[in-house]
RNA sequence: GGGGGAAUUCCCGAGUGGCCAAAGGGGACAGACUGUAAAUCUGCUGGCGACGCCUUCGGUGGUUCGAAUCCACCUUCCCCCA
């Protein structure tokens, strides 16, 4: 793995991250497949169509189904998705959150329920490491503890003690794992994860103790989870400064359009959200001139495409009274159009972001952005 | 020709004297969604000068302090017998 700054503008960097599957132009949206499949029904294909330079999908919901050992001894992820460019598996560490009513969290690991069938899973370090080398993603994140925002004070510092432990233990097991000979991506890599809430001595203290483990790279993990916009940003400005200036940075499930780009201009380079799929299934589609709801009434009758600025394979065909029409009937070819429109959107987004950063016109295009997203 | 049953707010469908502007679905309309238990969830759906008033339960006329609910007739639809 390799990670190069090509270029600064302000805080703003970009930047080329090379994997054992290529190489991918940062800033970067990674496209959401939690289940190795991106909701809404975009194939490997599809991805290549939209721009897709990275892929995700989620430990803990490929362990469940259909398990490590399946994915291992069908060649790995890449293999088992028919997709050749780099994949981020994220640890099972946002389960912490998500699935907290069904959680029991120890200095060991996570008992969770399983949503499937009801059965206790147990996931630690080792477990997710264990998964993700099975999977042969080319990033593996930290197993961490995503804690909801607002939590107390003690809470986030017992917590990102642990995080700090887990850490640990997640760089010893993976390099045991890549040196089997059986691994499936030995040059697989591991990021790890800054904690602490909106309390800016926790997040701080955290970003330094996992700095001086000199991991490949490093995330910001815990925001987008009930703190303000504004709170966010705070927190990366006080973290960023800590983060290595020559590993990628990466701001964990963020965001909207404006959390991506204000996360752009305080330093990050990696990004991912489900928000695009998941509110493209919606009917709630970006433009560039703000969002639509297909949905709406008003578009009963409108013969535009959903942006005319956009030239995405739903744009250059239909129309909003016709995608309208789709999702009104329940059709599955709606979401699968506002799915791929939205991540079309996305990493149309950063190829404008790295552009801009490139030629040293990073404010204008913010400026810009938001005075057309922004309108009315 | 005889007998029986039914007509409810956009639709289906509860409701058989006051607690009914009327359950519950559906549809329509609107909103939410940030490392995906999310093809999900929420709100709203007679009118108004709205903690109150007005108009609604096929039509007309009654009974009653009070009727979607009871009575009479009428209209339409369904079923059975001839």
């Amino acid at each position: 793995m390799a990670f190069k700054v090509l270029c600064t503008d302000g805080n703003a960097r970009r930047g080329e991250f090379t994997s054992p599957h290529g190489t991918a132009q940062t800033p970067v949206f990674m496209n959401v497949g939690t289940q190795a499949a991106i909701k809404g029904g975009l194939s490997a294909g599809d991805l290549d169509q939209i721009g897709c330079q990275i892929e995700l999908s989620n430990t803990y919901h490929l362990s469940l189904r259909p398990g490590p050992h399946v994915v291992k001894s069908l060649g790995g992820l890449h293999k088992f998705m028919g997709w050749d460019k780099p994949i981020l598996t994220d640890s099972g560490g946002f389960q912490v959150y998500s699935l907290a009513e069904t959680k029991n969290i120890k200095e060991e690991g996570v008992t969770f329920k399983s949503y499937i069938d009801g059965r206790k899973i147990f996931m630690g370090p080792e477990e997710s490491m264990a998964i993700q080398s099975a999977l042969g993603s080319d990033v593996a994140m930290a197993f961490d503890e995503c804690v909801e925002i607002p939590s107390p004070y003690e809470y986030f510092k017992n917590s990102c003690d642990r995080t700090y432990r887990w850490l640990e233990r997640c760089k010893k097991e993976l390099a045991r794992l890549n040196s089997m000979d059986d691994a499936v991506n030995p040059g697989q890599v591991l990021f790890g994860i800054n904690q602490g809430g909106v309390f800016k001595d926790l997040r701080v203290d955290h970003m330094k103790r996992i700095r001086d483990l000199d991991l490949p790279g490093y995330a910001v993990g815990g925001l987008a989870v009930g703190e303000t916009a504004e709170e966010m940003y705070e927190v990366l400005e006080a973290v960023t400064p800590e983060m290595p200036q020559d590993k990628p940075r990466y701001l964990m499930g963020v965001g909207t359009p404006e959390n991506i780009i204000e996360g752009v201009r305080r330093g990050i380079d990696f990004f991912d959200c489900v928000m695009p799929s998941r509110n493209g299934r919606h009917g709630k589609l970006f433009t560039w001139s703000g969002v639509v709801n297909i949905k709406n009434e008003k578009y009963k009758y409108d013969d535009s495409p959903i942006d005319p600025d956009c030239d995405c394979p739903v744009c250059r065909r239909y129309s909003k009274a016709y995608l309208r029409h789709l999702f009104a009937a329940g059709e599955m070819l709606a979401m699968r159009h506002g799915a791929m429109h939205n991540l079309y959107f996305y990493n149309k987004l950063m190829e404008k972001i790295r552009a801009a950063i490139e030629e040293g016109r990073f404010e204008e295009f913010r400026a810009e952005f938001y005075a057309k997203y922004l309108q009315k």
